[in-house]
DNA sequence: AGCACGCCGACT
DNA sequence: GTCGGCGTGCTC
């Protein structure tokens, strides 16, 4: 019979590009033919083991068979995958050039994605190393670790002794075969789909205005892969639009797949889809234990649940019988990755509803330009809500010229009086400000110095309540210094305005309100969020101080101000996006004001009240915003007018990240045939990141085709040419911004 | 990415 | 002499 081992390629997450080569060892498998693609393997790989994802056999390998080595296990019966996620995680390998390992890893849930044996895997000591006890000096790690194991009589757990020991002396110890480790490697029994049930679905009561019935009829009617894009203002009852279209796709006995921006919203959009269905509904967002994700996966791949409700990464979850994908607030940047495999949810969103030949909603108040853009070059159906679900008017907005005007610690004077007159009317206002802390800033007063953080080169925002100066970019921090190092001066002072001061002031102000600021630091405890929205519907708080996170999905009935403290930071930003993101921004704040009955108001102080953006959005609305920018977009060939990618680089030395790009960039304007602009290399805007620094090149050409094929190009030229390991690099195809 | 190897300076 | 720092290179 077969004696010859087969060869294996395997995808093993790493920063290399090739699958590797292993071979079967006739023990793993009886019968080698049912292997089937995209089951999990335990492969070594250098001196770690690590799960490797098995593509397919292999007549050759570049490399002589004797090299090769045997995958230790098997770890699934049947692919974790979908014929057509797997070809999403090919697409998304090869589009945003990434190693495919990595790719097939990050679309598995966490638990997945562990090796176990290092939990449960349990060490003894080999006679060899029994031997070789008194021939080790005694003053080693080595000879403490096997005295310890020959003491014991018998195993230890490798998490036990992990604590003692750094993996270099357990890892040496296991190379010379002194000690050993037997793990136990359990296989996961991941069924096929095949359970289906008949679900009477309830035909809703719920009365849709005339617009809403159109844009339902229109998605229903929908049936193959088509992108729709639905633009509802605040209140158009878009979500209502969203159940009618999923009620159909479940009568139809197919699933959904709904993705959500990456915040704390989605319990309660979770909680409105099971009062609507009445129906358990899968989740997948980063607040959950790895268990409970592995449990909602699995009952979507088993097609035991029908809808799945998540977060970027939700969008490679195994659906067998997909009948619609929603990327709810599409604009919303979390839906891009910007680390590791730097992915477009919202994109790939679009190419997995053509593998699998679904129609995809796009929904949004303030759509991204890129996907107005797409209204018009890419065949994607624009579908409008323009009118808002009951009495509820459009609310206000009120520019406060700050200009020659006096400011009480970052208030002006028609703010304080606005806030006055809301509470008097017993209303809920929220002030939105979207910089933590105190104070961004300290200075000497007598020699100027400012406390910065070594490794970021970045002034420390001061935190009065903990008493600490952050760094906002690495985290660290450090007491604050009430002296000043250079010159032993006490004087001390902040510079700029933080929720934490804005707070302080408004206390001061308004003794007798209640008032409440969440912000990343006054919600780290897990639950608090929900807590204090809860606070909030319950009619508990007053004034709500809050920063982006606010801003997002939340309605408060009886909220009636919105205050929009700063609104400069993007009018004159260096990222091209920035105007587009405020302008987002503002339409969004404002949709929180105002919801119900009661006219809202929303109050934006700045120094350029003239400013055409601000004015559009005043006088106009976002589609005619979104038109002034796209606008703006075309004049400067800017996306989505072009198509454009950002080599990143960091290094611990300046100069080496900048030799290596500037060669890049050198080789590339060499080779180039002036389809691609190349720009840089430049200092990222934070130039210095926890002790690294940060350099990029800027590529962009006006097709998408030629701007991959540029990349293509480079990826070869560093492939090639191989920096020191020390230089770390990666693309971001489609970047949202300059930073890293 | 990890992880070990290798080469250097600070210590029992 | 060895411990541990970081710089460098490899992983089928």
């Amino acid at each position: 019979m077969k004696t010859e081992p087969m060869i294996c390629q395997v995808a093993v997450p790493s920063p290399c590009f090739n699958s590797f080569d292993y071979l079967l060892p006739n023990t793993l498998a009886s019968h080698p033919d049912d292997l089937p693609k995209g089951i999990r393997v335990l492969v070594p790989f250098g001196r770690q083991e690590k799960i490797g994802i098995f593509l397919g056999y292999t007549s050759s390998s570049s490399l002589a068979i004797e090299k090769l080595k045997p995958i230790i296990a098997v770890l699934d019966n049947h692919s974790l995958y979908t014929p057509s996620t797997l070809t999403l995680c090919q697409f998304t390998s090869h589009y945003y050039h990434h190693p495919l390992g990595d790719v097939l890893l990050t679309a598995l849930p966490k638990r997945l994605r562990q090796p176990v044996h290092h939990l449960t895997g349990s060490v003894t000591i080999t006679q060899k190393g029994i031997d070789h006890i008194p021939a080790i000096n005694r003053k080693t790690k080595q000879y403490q670790l096997l005295r310890q194991l020959h003491r014991a009589c018998s195993t230890l757990s490798y998490q036990q002794l992990q604590e003692t020991f750094s993996n270099r002396t357990l890892n040496t110890a296991m190379a010379q075969e002194l000690i050993k480790i037997q793990s136990k490697h359990s296989s996961n029994h991941v069924k096929m789909a095949s359970y289906t049930s008949k679900r009477i679905f309830q035909a809703p009561d719920f009365t849709l205005t005339s617009e809403q019935q159109h844009v339902v009829d229109m998605l229903k009617r929908q049936k193959t892969f088509k992108t729709f894009l639905l633009v509802g203002v605040t209140g158009s009852g878009k979500t209502e639009v969203y159940f009618q279209v999923i009620q159909s796709i479940l009568a139809q006995n197919k699933s959904v797949l709904f993705l959500v921006p990456e915040i704390g919203l989605t319990p309660q959009i979770i909680q409105r889809f099971q009062a609507r269905f009445n129906l358990p509904i899968a989740m997948l967002h980063s607040g959950m234990s790895s268990q409970a994700q592995l449990t909602d996966w699995e009952k979507i791949k088993n097609h035991q649940l029908l809808i799945m409700v998540g977060t970027r990464s939700a969008v490679f979850t195994p659906h067998p019988n997909l009948g619609l994908i929603v990327v709810d607030e599409e604009h919303d940047l979390s839906f891009k990755q910007t680390v590791g495999c730097c992915y477009s949810a919202r994109d790939l969103a679009v190419v997995r509803g053509r593998i699998e030949n679904v129609p995809v909603i796009l929904g949004s108040a303030t759509p991204s330009l890129e996907s107005l853009h797409n209204v018009n070059t890419k065949g994607y159906e624009r579908l409008n809500l323009t009118k808002r679900v009951g009495s509820a008017m459009t609310p206000q907005l009120k520019l406060v010229n700050l200009r020659g005007r006096k400011l009480n610690r970052g208030l002006s004077s028609p703010v304080i009086d606005a806030i006055q007159t809301h509470l008097d009317q017993k209303k809920q206002i929220m002030v939105f400000l979207n910089r933590r802390g105190f104070a961004p800033k300290m200075i000497c007063h007598d020699c100027s110095w400012i406390p910065i953080c070594t490794q970021c080169d970045l002034p420390y925002v001061w935190h009065k309540h903990l008493n600490r100066l952050s760094c906002h970019h690495c985290g660290a921090t450090q007491p604050l210094a009430h002296i000043c190092p250079q010159c032993d001066s006490s004087m001390l002072w902040d510079i700029g305005c933080g929720t934490e001061k804005i707070e302080t002031q408004l206390k001061k102000l308004f003794s007798r309100a209640n008032i409440l600021r969440i912000d990343r630091d006054s919600t780290r405890h897990k639950g608090s969020f929900n807590k204090m929205l809860e606070q909030i519907h319950e009619n508990e708080v007053d004034i709500i101080i809050g920063t982006q996170m606010l801003a997002k999905g939340h309605h408060f009935p009886n909220l009636t101000l919105t205050v929009v403290i700063d609104a400069d930071h993007g009018l004159y930003s260096q990222d091209f996006r920035a105007l587009e993101h405020l302008g987002q921004l503002l339409v969004q704040v404002a949709g929180r004001a105002g919801r119900n009955k009661d006219n809202g108001e929303v109050y934006v102080q700045t120094y350029y009240p003239r400013h055409p953006l601000l004015q559009t959005l005043l006088k106009k609305d976002y589609h005619a915003f979104a038109e002034y920018l796209l606008k703006k977009r075309y004049e400067a060939t800017l996306p989505p007018y072009s198509s454009a990618a950002l080599v990143k680089v960091k290094s611990k030395k300046l100069n080496d990240a900048c030799d290596f790009l500037n060669q890049l960039a050198a080789n590339m304007r060499q080779q180039n045939t002036h389809a691609l602009d190349i720009t840089g290399p430049f200092p990222a805007p934070i130039e210095k990141k926890a002790g690294y620094y940060q350099m990029l090149l800027w590529l962009q050409s006006t097709t998408k085709q030629q701007c991959q094929h540029g990349i293509q190009i480079i990826t070869e030229m560093i492939k090639k040419n191989k920096p020191p390991c020390s230089v770390r690099w990666n693309i971001d195809v489609d970047p949202i911004s300059m930073s890293i």
